[in-house]
RNA sequence: CGGGACGUAGCGCAGCUUGGCAGCGCGCCUGCUUUGGGAGCAGGAGGCCGGGAGUUCAAAUCUCCCCGUCCCGACCA
């Protein structure tokens, strides 16, 4: 029952966490999990809080189909290079072999701008700004839950332009706008922006930005993506328009997703050795109130005392829940629901009665404190966000404490090593000392910054001038 | 796919070396007593010992093959 030390067995405690809190738990083909009401529950208010930036940012949702002409695949050759490994093909169906495979979509840029061809004649067609909620598969070498599953749930858009210009700024404000605010404010999570480099970068992009967190073990997690496309998919599905100008050009593009793995960058990034912690933004259940007694009339005066606290709580807007199981104990509860990550909760019993209190524990500090039954619903409001930003406090300290300016490639490598976290470090822009760095910690370049601005100094792997500072980790 | 660990009740494990009634803890069911940090007692249910083949009077245990899980790598949202 009890669960792994972070400090001694982080990726047990993970999978503890996971399995305890009823999140998640493997299914039946490898590296596909079942995501349990709980989980499920954390997952729809990430994706309301994704879905309502994305709307608010001047897109539409539609969907396209699972199944995908495997032909399809092949025309962008970056792309079908980079995927096709880990694409799920089905060869018979109807009881018979398939004359053409159909590939399980691995994403969705080939059977979506396949159709856009269709849709865009003219300029006037321009912009197309589209999203769509679905699942995907990729054949994963090593699934974990959450992080890295065959199967996984994600929003992925898919933009068309008339303009670089405009295609590359889509892809900055879902960036900034949709994916960092989602993070920073519901997730409570800080994230670190940034460019990819070419090595890592989205097969079939020209450019690709991400958001990076850090996690408690200090490993980074790609919590998001959001890739300019330059022409390159227009022009593997002749996807053209006849310009202001009279003139035909091919499509400009951008694409991005966050999937079902900011579950797991949730749990990683504020989880302790009691289990999840939850931001009151996303926490399915905000408080719940466990009462004490021990006769009958006990009971039944802790209980008329919860109800109209109860509703009030409901009534401004507090996600409640009363946990009134004859079956366990007050401190079984206790652990439970700290294991739940439930950010607040309240103990009433005969003792607060007498004295017109509750005890309120708040989950983030772990600190009990009495306060009056008096005017709670107006007071809990008030705690919940200040659990929303002690969690994003805590966090950024982690990270801003796990940051790191080595003066030496020696430095480096001892720094990833221990206690890991972001390394920043001057970096000559050439793959040979990047793959140096990867052969030598494993480590790779999580960021290159936004705006590419002029650096003086020397690269701390080669020693030859730099051109960007980089920031490196080992990732998920 | 390479290296390592492991598959025995829902979960966690012992038993295997040296073949001989399949066990322990938690959980589950029933009853009573309990209830402010993972309750106590009593009774009870639950097993293809991952699968197959072999050795043997006899296999959880020995041999061979297969399947799966987890950890560390390479790949990745």
């Amino acid at each position: 029952m009890a669960l792994p030390k972070q400090s001694e067995d982080f990726p047990a405690w993970y999978q503890a966490v996971v399995k305890g809190a009823e999140l998640a738990e493997p299914s039946l083909v490898r590296g596909t999990m079942v995501i349990r009401p709980y989980g499920f529950a954390i997952w729809e208010r990430i994706q309301q809080a994704v879905d309502r930036r994305i709307k608010e940012t001047g897109h539409e949702n539609l969907y396209f189909p699972l199944l995908i002409p495997s032909k399809l695949l092949e025309k962008e050759a970056e792309h079908v290079e980079g995927f096709a490994p880990e694409v799920a093909v089905v060869t018979q169906a109807g009881g018979e072999k398939l004359e053409e495979p159909i590939v399980i979509r691995p994403t969705s840029e080939t059977i979506i701008w396949a159709t856009y061809a269709k849709w865009i004649q003219s300029y006037r067609d321009l912009p197309l700004l589209y999203n769509q909620w679905a699942n995907v598969v990729r054949w994963e070498l090593r699934p974990r839950l959450f992080l890295r599953t065959t199967e996984f749930l994600w929003q992925e858009g898919h933009t068309a332009h008339e303009t670089a210009e405009e295609a590359m700024a889509e892809a900055r404000t879902i960036l900034e706008r949709v994916y960092r605010e989602t993070v920073e404010d519901d997730m409570a999570l800080p994230v670190r922006l940034g460019r990819k480099s070419a090595s890592q970068r989205f097969p079939g992009a020209v450019e690709t930005l991400a958001m990076e967190a850090l996690m408690r073990d200090g490993r980074a997690l790609q919590a998001g993506t959001s890739h300019y496309l330059g022409q390159n998919f227009a022009k593997a599905y002749d996807v053209k328009f006849l310009g202001r100008d009279g003139k035909e050009d091919y499509a400009w593009a951008s694409s991005w997703g966050v999937s079902t793995r900011l579950v797991g960058g949730l749990i990683m990034a504020h989880g302790d050795d009691a289990g999840l912690r939850l931001p009151p933004a996303l926490a399915p259940i905000q408080v719940v109130i466990v009462p004490i007694y021990r006769t009958d009339e006990e009971k039944a005066a802790v209980t008329e005392s919860l109800t109209p606290a109860v509703a009030a709580l409901k009534a401004a807007g507090v996600r409640v829940r009363t946990d009134d199981r004859e079956e366990h104990r007050p401190g079984y509860k206790f652990n439970e629901w700290e294991l739940k990550g439930v950010p607040i909760r309240l103990e009433i019993g005969p003792k607060d009665l007498a004295k017109g209190e509750i005890v309120l524990y708040r989950r983030d500090l772990r600190q009990k404190s009495p306060v009056p039954l008096e005017g709670l619903a107006e007071y809990i409001p008030g705690v919940l966000a200040g659990i929303q930003d002690e969690l994003f406090a805590q966090a950024l300290a982690f990270r801003e404490g796990r940051t790191f300016r080595p003066s030496s490639y020696e430095e480096l490598k001892a720094l990833v090593k221990d206690p890991g976290g972001f390394i920043e470090a001057l970096w000559c822009g050439r793959p040979s000392c990047e793959e140096r760095v990867k052969a030598d910690t494993k480590a790779t370049i999580r960021a290159l910054p936004l705006d590419p601005a002029p650096v003086q100094g020397l690269c701390i792997v080669c020693g030859e001038p730099a051109t960007e500072l980089a920031v490196w980790a080992q990732a998920y």
